[in-house]
Formats: structure tokens, C-alpha cells, sequence
DNA sequence: TGGCCGCTGTCAGCTTCCTGTCAGCTTCGC
DNA sequence: GCGAAGCTGACAGGAAGCTGACAGCGGCCA
């Protein structure tokens, strides 16, 4: 799941970006808010991180402008320590949670699943396809009640199609949501990848769309 | 049934106070260390609710007053966010639970109404998995009924997962939550951490999750 | 003071598992 | 029926995690 991070201190930066990929996110890291913008409105990002004090756009304006552009990315903000003004504006301007800083990295990250799932409308911290069944917080996935051991990359990957459930997704942007940093684009490795999962939780849950992507179907019955 | 509310900060009191109230409990809120000292010691609360950063004692050494007097009341703890120190110390100190803040008042009322109705059964352990249980008031860590020696670092590090039971505890948090300052990032001190702990009480009840971290699964029958 | 003991971090070597690549095959769309 | 797209099994290199050994440190007791 790739999140950007929007965080101009870059010991900060480095710290949650450090979490969150150890909490298995693939991280893009920005510094200004010109391009927070440009990413955010031209990247797909599963949630994006945003901190308010920024150099070049501020905060609260890269927000503002994603969600008049009709984005629905959902974002969590960062502010100062009880800076009460800042936080009901952020509200206002269409952040879907905020955390006062300092805030403790499993806050951020319980915080930020929650934002996810939400956006997913899932109520509950777990997406189920038919027998199938991914539970965020554990990282475990299990077919008809029995866990199914997956890989990092496999559990990415799985994780991702189900998130989009429903909708097509193609080999690129699963490459950009699985792998940190782009990749060779001549690799099969996706290909690969998706037979994994297949084998492990049964090949008729991935569909393919030859030519465009791959896709979890939606109902299953 | 009666809480103690130990508290200094008035807004935060109040707004506890009134949850607390409103869940049908008799709240009675202090607001120093040495007050809250006296009271828990010499009336009878259901349990107590306490923030460590007070003026006067701080709630640490009121607890481990508490305690070394003999007193078993169930203790929820409330640590200011960022502090690991505080949260290590608490654990060690004898608190029957802890939770880090902000938190939701939900989570509080949970982990309160936990924290009586283990109290009820009298000398009930806090933590249970199968045939493991772990007793913060004692720091104590039973395997089928039979004590299991573990060192103050193992002892932290096994009751922090057990805290976090059924969720993916990076090893980057748990280097956060065992130690009070950071550690070299490149050692595999936690690795080895990990080993010991199995090592005393069965390397089953700790899962590897390969490239995001361990835990200790919720249901183990 | 000196020795013993338990705790803990480091290290090296080992094992296990992950994962990208490749080659050859199948399937699909036209 | 052809070519492109996708699938699959094998494999090798490497990363992540595990483990036993060891040494430094501090507490404790004689």
C-alpha cells in the first residue's frame, strides 16, 4: 500500500517514513507543498500523511486544492501540539483525521489504518471476499478459516487488489504499490507475484484482464 | 462503583470525569500526587485511573507506594504520548494496564471495565493465551501454572506484546518499547531478545512475521 | 577485595525463506 | 493460426531471522 508523506523535517520524515514501511507501507517522502500537490494529484496513494507547516504551498492550502479537485485520497494531518485554530481548520479543509504532534508512531500508524479502512468503506478493520479474509492488523490472511502464509510482497500485493476491490488495477500500479522504488518495468515479476498469491489462496480470486490489469471480483458467491 | 481519577490536567479530567460518569460510575478526581497517594490508600475504589505527570508525587512513585503497601487495586495508567520512558517504567511499576494519550474515551471505558472484572476474580492475571499468563501487578509470567523466570528486559518485551495481543508489532516499536532511549538500529539485539523469550515459554506463542515483525496471535486453543 | 552469577549486547555462522530472472509453455484476441 | 500477453516451474543469490558462544558489566556475598 503506498502512502506519500508530506513532512518538511526531515528527522521526523525519516522516522515515520521508517514505520511505516516496517508497518509494511511502501513510503513516497516529499518535503514541499508544490509537490505534495502535483504528487497527490497526479500519484495514487492508498492515504496521505500531511503535515500543516510547510515551505513553498502550506499545508492546509495542498489540502484544500486536492479536495476542490475532487480527490478523496484520504488524509491525515499533522500539526502542532494543541494548536486548536490549525486543527478545526484542517477539519474543515477535508482532512479525515489529525493527530497533534509529538504523537507516538503506533498512534500514527493505528490512526492512519483507520482513515484506510474507512476510506475503503469497510467498517471492519478486516476485507472479506468470500472465504477469504484480510486482516490489517495482523498482517495474516486466511482462506475459510485456515491462515495462509503469505510473503511481504505477497500480502502487499493481496492487500492492494483487495483494498480496490472491484476495480481493475493494472501491472503498474501494482508495481508502484508493492515495491518501494520503481522497477524494472520489463520484469514479470508481477506476473510471478500474482501467481504466488494465486496458488496460495486459489487462482479464481485474482482475475486477469488481459491487456489491462488484474482485479479481485467484488461479489463472490 | 467508585473510580479514582488522578489527573492534574483540568480538561482533561473533566472530560473523563463526565464519560465516566456517564457510564454509570461515582468519579472522584484528584489532581496531586501526594492526595492521590493518601486516598487510594486509605479508601476503596473499584480501580483507579492514572496519569503519571503530576505535580507533587508523580503517579510512578505513588503506584509503587501503592503497591508496596500491598494494595491491589487495579491500576489503569495513562502515559503522555512520546514518553517511553514513562510507559516502560509503568509496566514495571505494577499497572494493571496502560494507555497512551490521546486516547479514544471508548478505549478507556474498555480497557477499564477489563481491568474490574479481572480484579473481581480475584488475583485473576491480566494477560492470558492459552496456557501462558502474565500478571503485571506481580510482574509475573505463568507457563501451565509454573512460573517462568524471565529478566526485566524479556519480561518488558513479552509484556508488551501480550498488550498488543493478535496485532504485528514491528521491530522498530518494540525497540521503542523495551528500551527507555533509542538503541543501535543495526543490532539484532531484539532477535536475540526474541529467542530468549521462546526459548522459556515456547517458541509458538511468538510469531515471526518475515519483513514486518512478531506477535502474539489472539486465539490459541 | 575478589569471585561468582545473572543479564544483555555483539558477533559469526547458519538456516530458512523470499524473490527476480529466465526459458518455455499456454491462452487469448484478432 | 499468429503474435502478444500472461503463466509456470526451476534456480540462484541474497535478505531476514535464529542461535550458540562469548565478553563486559554490575550486583551480591563471603
Amino acid at each position: 500500500m503506498r502512502i506519500l508523506l508530506v513532512e518538511d523535517d526531515p528527522r521526523i520524515a525519516a522516522d515515520v517514513a521508517r514505520a511505516l514501511t516496517a508497518a509494511g507501507y511502501v513510503v513516497e517522502s516529499v518535503a514541499d507543498g508544490e509537490e505534495a500537490w502535483f504528487r497527490g494529484d497526479t500519484e495514487d496513494y492508498a492515504a496521505i500523511v500531511l503535515d500543516l507547516g510547510l515551505p513553498g504551498m502550506d499545508g492546509l492550502s495542498v489540502l484544500k486544492r486536492w479536495r476542490r479537485g475532487g480527490s478523496a485520497i484520504p488524509v491525515l494531518v499533522l500539526s502542532a501540539r494543541g494548536n486548536w485554530a490549525e486543527r478545526v481548520e484542517g477539519i474543515d479543509a477535508g482532512a479525515d483525521d489529525y493527530l497533534p504532534k509529538p504523537f507516538r508512531m503506533e498512534e500514527l500508524l493505528s490512526r492512519l489504518r483507520a482513515v484506510i479502512r474507512r476510506a475503503g468503506g469497510h467498517a471492519a478493520p478486516l476485507f472479506e471476499i468470500g472465504d477469504l479474509a484480510l486482516d490489517p492488523r495482523q498482517m495474516k490472511v486466511t482462506l475459510r478459516g485456515v491462515a495462509v502464509p503469505l510473503s511481504p510482497l505477497e500480502y502487499r500485493l493481496l492487500a492492494y487488489l483487495m483494498h480496490r476491490q472491484g476495480e481493475v488495477v493494472s501491472q503498474l500500479e501494482l508495481t508502484e504499490h508493492v515495491y518501494v522504488q520503481d522497477h524494472e518495468r520489463d520484469s514479470n515479476a508481477i506476473e510471478v507475484l500474482v501467481g504466488r498469491v494465486r496458488r496460495k489462496i486459489g487462482a479464481e480470486l485474482i482475475e486477469t484482464r488481459r491487456g489491462f490489469g488484474y482485479l479481485v471480483p467484488r461479489a463472490e458467491e
